[in-house]
DNA sequence: TCATAATACATGTACATACATTGAATAAAC
DNA sequence: GTTTATTCAATGTATGTACATGTATTATGA
């Protein structure tokens, strides 16, 4: 669907502002598209994105500020999304031994074994549905980095 | 900042896989910038998108349903949304005359007014923060348009 | 050394998302 | 014309964001 009849809206200052809309709308479909792979295994996309950050490090542990700082999202919560994750078993929560401060976690097998199956259903479904060119994809992460160049 | 900083990783399957994070996260760091305008106004992202679409058919009114099918992120719970924006007396709120079973929204005089001033330092903003040229930002907008191409 | 600062995580609050359910009003069907 | 279905908004719940605050632990420095 058009950015126009997403939004049914025309009024746009220029192209910039539109971009702009245009990335909001398009990272909302995304999320929303994905979410309904990662619903089935019972996680959000927060969850799972703790999880992928966790398996670079596997089987070392990483403490919650590690895994904050790698996260899509800068704001996040970890300790909270962490909670979730522990509830049902995919990681453990351990205070660290070097620092006390620290809460280390890991992931659990069952952790690896949700994130493994999911993630294939992942790439399947990014394969299927975004149907860009490698060359329209370079160009596509080249204008995004310049969106952000004057980062604040 | 450069994608592979913000999260502190260099693994990504491909450039489409590389895209999808890309657009996630430029939306996000697009979001946390502006808010803190918005701030400055009381105002959420949220909050600001509905006014605009209020402004959009000033002085008519508009009922729930008309407003939350043009917010950017469609499952936003406009009703909770205009509660916030009535508790601050920016919006009225009716029960629809021909149909009682909407609820029609209008903006108020210090809604027009809160809306005036904060657009303005957006605008400026914008054409601060994003440094794209109009070809850049049309080649931008048409890739987004067709990473959503496939729209389930 | 001992007081102070900084750090790491947890927790509290307001707001929002995502989704299901409810309740009232209208439309449709018979 | 009455019953049934649909629509519109509000509300409830779990999760997450954004930000402030609390609490324990470690680092610093006079």
């Amino acid at each position: 669907m058009k950015l126009e009849e997403a939004i049914k809206s025309t009024k746009f200052k220029n192209e910039i502002h539109k971009a702009s809309i245009n990335i909001l709308y398009t990272a909302w479909w995304f999320k929303t598209t994905t979410c309904t792979i990662l619903k089935e295994f019972g996680l959000t996309h927060e969850q799972y994105n703790v999880l992928r950050i966790l398996k670079g490090k596997h089987p070392s542990e990483m403490c919650v500020k590690d895994i904050a700082c790698r996260m899509i999202e800068k704001n996040s919560n970890v300790p909270r999304i962490i909670d979730r994750l522990e509830d049902k078993k995919w990681v453990t929560r351990t205070q660290g031994a070097a620092d006390a401060r620290q809460t280390v976690i890991q992931l659990t097998q069952t952790g690896i074994e949700i994130l493994a199956s999911s993630t294939i259903k992942m790439t399947h479904m990014l394969g299927d549905t975004i149907t860009l060119s490698n060359e329209e994809a370079v160009t596509l992460n080249n204008l995004l980095e310049k969106v952000r160049q004057k980062e604040i």
